[in-house]
DNA sequence: TAGGCTGCTGACCGTTCGATCAGTCAGTCA
DNA sequence: TGACTGACTGATCGAACGGTCAGCAGCCTA
């Protein structure tokens, strides 16, 4: 079988040896495509459970043709998570910086663009949760590990900055607050569309619905608004 | 070799012949030993990253002999994941219950349950932690989930009930509310100890110190408190 | 026309996998 | 004593794995 497109995605007029956006050292369009198949792959399954012949099938080559355009299964792994991680951070840091908006605006955005951002890519969402889930073991670790660690940086201190401005309350922890948005953001991901663990009562919410609601939990808490609290018994 | 000492946990005086606690149909020392290495393997890795040749040389029996007490290794999994969920919800369920507390108190006693509970069986967690994040596949899956689903279900259940008696505010979402304790609960476990792919920023906490943070943070909310800033001691 | 280069292939390698098998051994009961 | 059972073993199976290799086809340059 000779050169089959790619099962999905664009692939632009990306021609055999020009370098290819994503992975300076893969060229050919058949590479595409191998990457291609392999994200998905590894967005179902883990690394062990994916086989080179079953990439090799969907993208339509055979396994040694992997194995030209990739020293070994290893390297395609890193070669997806590199494409999988590609500027993740950016808004975030983005919004610490921008000096127009308040805080509290911030985190709103930021909130919405997580959601947006994970359920808009499913594929690229699962090798990420994937990815966190494997603490330590997995070799792409090193790799996403500084993404993520950039992305909690920039959350926190966007939090931070709030907290100085006086907009939000500074007796909190600003990283419990990061990692809480970010294990929310997950959680909710995997539990979109019914499929999840969880079962979400309300009904046809996207994501831009989820992020409000987050947004206004994490902002105001859960507690019933000043005067009458019956606390403790 | 002969008859070989589980690796770990106590193993009391289980007689050969007399029923397993935790799984009715298994009984002999052996078969116990073969769990507990199962279950540390599962908890390293993924499914199909660990082998029977690894379990049974952990267990200190032969390869055979796994398949003399389990029909499969994926019978043998079942198992093991049956073992780690044994009575998860019931705490919350029995919060749900009691009748003197009043709803802040009981989130608070949940969220400390649930990360003593989480802390303090490390091994047990990751299985559950990797369960819950590979959606679908997993043959597991189907075991799990309704043990989730029940847990899942009476943290919602105590949320609107503390809404209910005014003491939550009424219009969030008592799902979200719940996916997120969840998801910071695990996201906060995946982060213990500076293994984590975040490094929380304070020392040397233990999971109490985390829970007073999140349930302070989940109740009173992010924004800072419409006056002044009281600044609580 | 020759030669080199690249993308790609089928055949094959050694290893490891889950699972099976016949058979050993200790204990139980009639 | 002998029949029977369950726990356990080493040897072995076919399948699937990641990875290698020689060689083919097409393109470019000279």
């Amino acid at each position: 079988m000779t050169a089959v497109p790619p099962p999905s995605a664009p692939v632009s007029g990306a021609a055999p040896n020009e370098p290819c956006a994503f992975a300076p050292a893969v060229v050919s369009a058949g590479a595409r495509a191998i990457l291609e198949a392999a994200a998905a792959a590894f967005a179902k399954a883990s690394f062990d459970s994916v086989s080179i012949a079953d990439i090799a099938s969907q993208a339509g080559v055979c396994k040694a043709n992997i194995f030209h355009h990739f020293k070994s299964k290893e390297a395609l792994y890193l070669e997806v998570m590199r494409e999988a991680c590609k500027g993740h951070a950016e808004f975030a840091e983005s919004l610490l910086a921008d000096a127009t908006l308040s805080s509290t605006e911030k985190l709103r955005r930021l909130i919405e663009y997580d959601f947006l951002d994970l359920f808009g890519n499913e594929e690229r969402s699962h090798l990420i949760v994937r990815e966190i889930l494997n603490t330590g073991c997995r070799t792409g670790r090193s790799l996403i590990e500084p993404v993520f660690l950039r992305n909690f940086t920039a959350v926190v201190g966007l939090i931070a900055q709030g907290q100085q401005r006086g907009e939000f309350a500074a007796d909190l922890d600003p990283a419990v607050v990061a990692i809480m948005l970010g294990g929310t953001v997950m959680m909710m991901f995997q539990n979109r569309g019914g499929d999840g663990l969880f079962t979400t009562p309300a009904g046809e919410d996207g994501p831009r619905a989820h992020a409000e609601k987050v947004f206004r939990t994490i902002l105001r808490g859960l507690a019933a608004p000043a005067r009458s609290t019956p606390e403790t018994p």
